[in-house]
DNA sequence: GGTAGCACTCACCCTCTCCGAGTGCCAATC
DNA sequence: GATTGGCACTCGGAGAGGGTGAGTGCTACC
């Protein structure tokens, strides 16, 4: 073995004591813990090197070491092992989710399930609008000027935007618009939308054009509006818990997570990445609040692909091996359950 | 004044300056701070009669005093006043609100606006789907077996369900039962509801019964399910800012947010109360986990009366009027926009 | 390169003391 | 009878001081 790989072996024990304690580690507790094989004086000198290339560091002098976000990095990259879900974990999961009754249902109970099986925060994505495909418009006038506007994806999801127009609604002008609406858009994703919409005022006498037009846009934003992408938490009590991580900043972790922009934005972010489980770690998430946590997410999709992601944010010093392999699984039974129904 | 007057007097104050610093009250500060008219020796006498009925209580010996639960209620029911907004604060409600573009924006907009108002957590209760007629529902085959059927309220509210069928659908059928129920339904409140429903199997063919069925039973189900009402929350955040309070509890407080099942059945039993602003105070939540903070919150509604409720909840240790008024006026903008749209 | 020894550092813990805000009670006063 | 001034007492909290031990870096040695 050389000494590089005797120096990673040191950083993985270091990462692995210190995930575990929460206390920082020294070199006599390291070699008595692990069998490293050498004294705590080869292991100080390692420990040394590791400093010196930036992967931990002291709190203080006459401290143990503590990893950095760059010895995180280095641990899930390239010397941790996937942590696998027992049998029965897996079963349970999978029948936990079966259960769920609409997507609404499925998201929730995923939200939860993450939020349990890694006592952290859990984030789960609704399946995006852009990737997703339209199954249905519906036209429901609510008083005389109102027209309630209620998109159908195929994924199960159901958006709704309220139109006024310029005169008193006429029902067959109505039932038109609803049909053309529904043929021009059934089973078609976004960028084929666009040139079907234009042509659909055509069809119309001029006095209703305004109407039309009007639900068109709003078809149209709706389907456009990154913002309407939605996340959904659970588990933020577990930051609390446990007590001795995120000395003061706790606050600004939650501010953090109430802007849903911020977590798109990143999740959006993490969906660049062309690895099956993508890591934030630390100030990676370019974000001042979430300077202490990580976010571990991955994609789900239905038949067609990937759709959204889900994932779980805890502190730095989480399990980063568990957490990602409960985040897969999840999203695993996930995909599954969307292509099925 | 009679000397019970001052008495009540003394707990005004001391509520309104722990409130303020935070810090147990004594005598001297008291008289100093408010002019009492006596002195600090008449105000100990005052101490110890309120201590005696339990409205104030010692941390420990030689410390000031503190309001009990008891304390804040009698100063909630009878020593406050009521601490209008500004015009201008007024004027930022309604126009913040009003810019709302569907039913889910109002209600995000307005759970913001109250975690803005009151520092605090603010909760924004779903318009009941039991008191609210529904307006419309639609089926929308999902793969040759499964039908979404999605029920929209007179509130804009929108629910879904997938429906699975013995056999393949017919389209046919699909939209002489979309029909039917739209007919059967309209503007009709859930217990006006069974018995339309029921005869409404006898108007299709014995094969298509049990999808018919299927069908009414769902609806009957969403129409029924308490635990369909949801609640939003924003301002967690609030909690853990600020500092000094909820010592270590922060923790249960978050998990008890977390149960949308607490908080509803706190929401319906506050729903009880025939008060314009109703205010449930530490033990009075009837839950651990909120034993430190208090819950205040008041009914909206629509053109018909109430429908659900706004609200929000902070440490017990909370500035009453204040929150009580921001509550209020969230509330009523809340039902004027409702009932305009 | 690895190891043993050694001096040094420094957070943490424990104890002790001091300080002052605040109380309760009592006798004097209005 | 209510109010007040005086006074002894309590006790949490801040601050100082000292000991302890884990941990380090360095140097000489194998």
């Amino acid at each position: 073995m050389s000494s590089d790989d005797r120096r990673l072996d040191v950083l993985r024990a270091i990462v692995e004591d210190y995930v575990a304690t929460r206390e920082p580690v020294g070199s006599r507790a390291l070699v008595e813990r692990h069998s490293l094989g050498v004294s705590p004086a080869t292991i100080r000198n390692d420990m040394a090197a590791l400093e010196e290339a930036g992967y931990i560091a002291q709190p203080h002098t006459s401290a143990g070491r503590v990893p950095t976000d760059a010895g995180y990095r280095v641990f899930v990259d390239r010397l941790s092992t996937v942590k696998p879900l027992s049998g029965a974990e897996r079963r349970a999961i999978g029948s936990f989710l079966e259960d769920a009754v609409d997507l609404d249902d499925v998201v929730d109970r995923s939200v939860r399930l993450i939020a349990q099986l890694t006592q952290q925060v859990a984030v789960v994505q609704y399946p995006s609008l852009r990737r997703s495909a339209l199954r249905h418009v519906e036209l429901v006038p609510v008083g005389p000027r109102h027209l309630l506007v209620v998109l159908i994806t195929d994924t199960g999801r159901v958006e709704q935007r309220t139109v006024e127009a310029e005169r008193d609604l006429d029902e067959l002008v109505v039932a038109r618009l609803r049909t053309h609406l529904n043929v021009s858009v059934a089973g078609r994703r976004l960028p084929q939308l666009g040139d079907a919409l234009a042509t659909l005022v055509d069809a119309f006498e001029p006095a209703d054009v305004p109407l039309v037009r009007a639900v068109v846009t709003v078809v149209e934003e709706t389907l456009a509006l990154d913002s309407e992408e939605r996340v959904v938490l659970a588990g933020t009590a577990n930051l609390a818990r446990g007590g001795t991580d995120f000395t003061g900043t706790l606050g600004t972790v939650l501010e953090a997570l109430e802007e849903q922009v911020v977590l798109l934005r990143l999740l959006s972010d993490m969906a660049e990445d062309a690895v099956p489980v993508t890591v934030r770690i630390g100030h990676e998430t370019q974000h001042a609040g979430l300077l202490e946590t990580s976010f571990v997410t991955t994609a789900y999709g239905d038949e067609h692909g990937a759709v959204a992601r889900v994932g779980s944010i805890g502190p730095t010093r989480m399990d980063y091996p568990a957490t990602m392999s409960a985040v897969r699984a999840v999203a695993r039974y996930l995909t599954r359950i969307l292509a099925g129904s």
